[in-house]
DNA sequence: GGTATTTCCTGATTTAAGTCAAAGTTAAGT
DNA sequence: ACTTAACTTTGACTTAAATCAGGAAATACC
């Protein structure tokens, strides 16, 4: 399946309309394949997030960097998600965050601009859109609970059953950071888990 | 300014669209005024979220109660927000969280059904309802940010950059659930701020 | 206007999680 | 394959924040 075939069944599923031939040809034309390699960064901390890029294959990690150094994850994402920091993307404000490939990525890039268009000529684009900021809101709210209201083992439990695959894709040190712990504590609430 | 005039200035300001005399008219027969006293509840855990509420005049706290019985805050709303546990609303599932009016509250009610009617008839609407979530994707998405990487101090300060006007509404034991904090260490938090 | 309820502060103590340091393990790069 | 780098675990110690308990102040409400 191609890179596109990828985008197409996705699109399609999510927003629950076929697409036709011509709106297939304007995706063709206006996302642009991209590669990146392992530790190459999509998108660094300062700059404008100018481009969003579709996932076709691999996975990034969202992260800040504090003023003690220490790299703070507030995403990771893998196949069928979108690379972006929003806030930046939307108010065309200097990014706080840096976006850094984990696995060499292959994605669909496509600038701000060329989204309005999408936007304006391809309705299937737009009930995609709607249904991916409902997720996204829905998930974002969820963390936000999970962040003020739960201990660290019931984070790393609510994890465990949301995204069980992170486990599997990703070291215990960067689900540490994106539970917001420190990775001697993931790995003493691993421990502990074992023997109920 | 009568209720619905506070909503048309409100919805023509954030959709940057101007409302025809027949949106209006639309708006004032679906939107259904409601008035709601101190104490009592918009929603309830358990029930399905079938109504989004726009807020014209009062306030109200989104809760959880955890297994222990304490409260915690996961939103505060005022003026030109709209109440709704959005995860119960899109998916129609039952809500774990409570919406309870802290002051006594003038709300236009609409259905879930009606939303999607205004969707189809009223532009201004589709257009504010991608600013609303815009802003709410970006709002999570900083209060994860927070939660996960800040002290209890640095979330306190950003709470007083971002929503400062929260402080002279809200008691402060309700600041400090919706921080994370407790309300002592709030209060020693903001203690300590006084001698730099 | 006075009582009741909430809210807020303060001190003493406990606990969850962070930090520091070092060793063991696994994985990556050439 | 081998060497370096990245990741994980463990133990000892520290610290941030929670909990418990008491009292003061402010608000609500009849």
């Amino acid at each position: 399946m191609s890179n596109f075939e990828v985008f197409f069944d996705y699109i399609q599923k999510l927003s629950g309309v076929i697409l036709s031939e011509d709106d297939k040809h304007v995706f063709m034309a206006h996302l642009k394949p991209k590669k990146l390699r392992r530790r190459q960064y999509f998108l660094q901390e300062g700059d404008v997030c100018k481009y969003t890029g579709f996932i076709v294959k691999g996975s990034a990690k969202t992260f800040r960097v504090d003023e003690k150094g220490n790299e703070h994850i507030l995403k990771l994402s893998v196949e069928d998600w979108w690379l972006a920091d929003f806030e930046s993307y939307y108010h065309l404000t200097p990014s706080r965050y840096n976006i850094e490939a984990l696995e060499d990525l292959e994605l669909l890039q496509v600038s701000n601009a060329q989204v309005e268009q999408f936007f304006a000529s391809i309705p299937a684009f737009i009930a995609m859109q709607e249904v991916i900021k409902q997720n996204y809101a829905i998930a974002n709210q969820n963390r936000v609970e999970a962040a003020i209201s739960y201990t660290a083992e019931e984070r790393y439990e609510d994890l465990i059953t949301n995204y069980p695959h992170f486990l599997q894709r990703f070291p215990l040190n960067m689900i540490a950071s994106y539970l917001g712990l420190s990775p001697e504590t993931l790995s003493r609430i691993r421990k502990n888990a074992l023997k109920p």
